[in-house]
DNA sequence: CGTAGTGTTGAGTCAAGTCAATGGTTGTGG
DNA sequence: CCACAACCATTGACTTGACTCAACACTACG
């Protein structure tokens, strides 16, 4: 499996609960794709769209959002690379939601077909994939509890502890630290708050020594306190134990 | 099929975007399980738990919640007869949120070998039970929009909405109005709100002549009202259109 | 008929929002 | 290399939707 296939992270994500054999492992790096790279602020997939590829993120970030009709946004989910942005749309007829650029993205494009006779050939991806939108299904769990249940502080030191954690059990953050490439307008969308508030937040953070700000690069001075001011579990996640990565946190 | 098999309605749900061949019908209905009748309050599942079972809720409703630090409460889900409870923990190792009983329930435990077993050996089943959970995903985003973005009236209003157009999509309610088996705390639980804020915006709506309650009965004056005070889509539900009952709404 | 669980109401408070201005950074083009 | 533009972060003054606290009313049920 050479390190540097498109799909590398993809495969990994898919065997985080369990391994696949060997014959599905080549599957799932045989599918066929294009590659694409995109720019911030563009959409992967809007609302009412009938997708025919799945975009799996190959590298960069993308976030899924939805517009109420005052025009405020609420952002649902971020997605890390490895991630595939758009199973939903597999499976369902029409998207449900906007998925958006946060950064710029390399995405390989899956067809439709080409996933779904996985699914109907390979009991074991199948499985795979199950155990995949649960644990996209738990996360969103865990945002409904954030955004409805704790106050600013809370939800702020929460989704900044479930971004670092998520993206070092991918092997893709330093240690204690990682760049946010958020702008506190989108921090302020995926907690529920106004960007004004978000800033105040942030700035008492640091000035109580959890958490240091360079540029978009978060530091964690102190991430115990972070999590408890979070109330932060990895529980929900999923994250198998033996990934010791993780284990850091 | 006969009408009074407990898992007609999972059989039903599992098909609601394509329809299963009559050997994976058969095999729907002659899963094993045990009938057990439980009582309002009591859990179903806990946080942490490893269960053996799953759970089909066969009449009743049950919801889904997580209990925060401060000792608050939020609700996930809501769960109507033809739910699979957990399916989450069929695939994943440990439940991440608690099941609680809203009401009196009638459910069928169904062990997760069987479970298991027929994902692994037969692909529409497989390909149904992703779909269920894309669907549970969905609406489980449209409740991070609620609780994010909307102010109290439009919460109240759209969860009122969400649960008519489900019910009403089973067949389990009448015209624009059913029995809402609620108390105004759960409700608000529901909606990250309070118990005493709910009952203020309840009455508010009564008195606008959007709603009548009696008892726990809610009954829809004005149901295209309604709708645009909680910003109400059907899309997010993925309810097919050839559902004819669902149409009335 | 008493008790426990809900629902209802009012008065006062507060966390977060709104509005509006200022300051910093980055990038671009002359 | 500088000037400008666009975007983002920061700050202060003020407002407000929802919360808290606390009392009271209703209903169901043993």
């Amino acid at each position: 499996m050479s390190q540097d296939h498109p799909l590398t992270l993809l495969l990994e994500q898919l065997q985080l609960h369990a391994s696949l054999p060997d014959e599905d492992r080549q599957l799932v790096l045989d599918l066929p794709y294009r590659l694409r790279r995109l720019d911030p602020g563009g959409y992967l997939v809007r609302e009412g769209d009938v997708p025919t590829h799945c975009a799996v993120l190959v590298t960069g970030y993308v976030y899924r959002q939805k517009v109420t009709g005052n025009g405020s946004r609420q952002i649902l989910a971020l997605c890390i690379p490895g991630d595939a942005v758009d199973l939903q749309n597999m499976f369902l007829k029409v998207s449900d939601h906007n998925v958006q650029l946060l950064t710029q993205c390399t995405v390989a494009d899956i067809p439709r077909e080409a996933i779904q006779h996985l699914v109907q050939t390979r009991p074991a991806i199948a499985t795979a994939i199950i155990e995949l939108t649960l644990v996209e299904a738990s996360i969103l769990r865990e945002w409904v509890v954030n955004v409805g249940r704790r106050d600013a502080r809370a939800r702020i030191a929460h989704i900044l502890c479930e971004f670092a954690v998520r993206l070092e059990a991918r092997g893709l953050a330093a240690n204690h630290g990682f760049e946010l490439p958020m702008t506190q307008e989108q921090l302020a969308d995926a907690t529920g708050l106004t960007s004004v508030h978000v800033n105040r937040v942030l700035k008492s953070l640091e000035a109580e020594g959890l958490i240091t700000r360079k540029r978009r690069q978060v530091h964690f001075d102190d991430w115990r306190a972070l999590q408890d001011v979070g109330e932060f579990s990895r529980r929900y996640l999923h994250i198998p134990d033996h990934d010791t990565l993780a284990q850091t946190y």
